[in-house]
DNA sequence: ACTGGCACCTGGGCGC
DNA sequence: TGCGCCCAGGTGCCAG
């Protein structure tokens, strides 16, 4: 599930629930994410209150006075607070209790998900070599065309790679592309400034249209099982290899990018 | 320094 | 129905 949009629609649909509560309990029923979760978590998360909600990039943040919870949801991971009755479900693995009895609740399949533990979030590791984030000052055609001078990578393996810019998934690298007209295989460093300034605004635009969307399905995070399948009618190429072009009817192609599925329109995309 | 590929997992969908 | 295969919205890490 989670791109950036994914995320920040989740820190908002939990933030006015846990600003201000303090932690009664933590349960740990699986430590085994992609690392441990963190043993800070059972020792001195207990006690604590959360007093902020951020996101960098991927990663959710939540601050307390020891320190600060930080969260990544993976492939498959989500977030949600329910009631403290709700049944325990199969890769539930982390409840987060509040002094209201409400429960914050870590469920993820795939356990390709964190949690841990982060004194300083600006001077961790994870996140301190981070690109710039899409939807703040500083990301611009420019800063995309400066970073590429000199890489032969795809320029879409280029937008997706975190220390370049934060928050640009499968989903939105391919819909950004296709948006902004410009062929994921071309060599990152062989596209003109304005067109990275058409992508910069293409990526932009995809995500801020995603996190509106999300936005009225806020309320599927307290109580409903919450699982949004909102940005499907809004994608032009992501799933629909073989399908026709909504531009100009040309059939989209499929390929791979690191593995990862590509889908673009062999004429609009150049 | 770059780049591509792999690893970590489970579950759903498909063809046989 | 069952089995085996392929695929999936991420990303740190490794080898070449």
């Amino acid at each position: 599930m989670p791109e950036l949009p994914e995320v920040e629609t989740t820190r908002r649909g939990i933030a006015p629930h846990v600003l201000g509560r303090a932690v009664r309990a933590v349960t740990v029923r699986e430590s085994r994410l992609r690392w441990p979760v963190a043993e800070e978590l059972q020792t001195l998360l207990p006690g604590s209150r959360f007093s902020e909600t951020r996101r960098r990039g991927k990663y959710l943040l939540l601050k307390t006075e020891l320190g600060w919870l930080m969260i990544h949801l993976g492939m498959s991971g989500s977030l949600r607070l329910v009631s403290g009755d709700e049944p325990v479900k199969k890769h539930d693995h982390v409840d987060i209790e509040l002094d209201n009895g409400m429960i914050l609740r870590y469920h993820d399949p795939r356990r390709f998900g964190a949690l841990l533990w982060v004194r300083e979030p600006d001077s961790h590791a994870l996140l301190c070599e981070l690109g710039p984030e899409p939807l703040e000052p500083g990301f611009d055609g420019a800063y995309l065309h400066g970073r590429a001078q000199g890489k032969s990578l795809a320029i879409k393996s280029f937008i997706m790679d975190s220390h370049v810019v934060v928050g640009v998934g499968n989903i939105y690298a391919n819909e950004a592309l296709f948006r902004a007209g410009i062929h994921p295989d071309r060599a990152a460093g062989r596209v003109a400034k304005a067109r990275y300034e058409k992508l910069a605004e293409a990526i932009r635009a995809v995500l801020t249209e995603a996190i509106r969307i999300g936005g009225t399905t806020l309320r599927d995070f307290v109580g409903g099982d919450g699982a949004p399948g909102y940005f499907q009618q809004k994608l032009n190429v992501y799933g629909r290899g073989g399908q026709t072009c909504r531009v100009c009817g040309e059939l989209l192609k499929e390929s791979r990018h690191n593995n990862r599925a590509t889908v673009f329109c062999p004429r609009c995309q150049t």
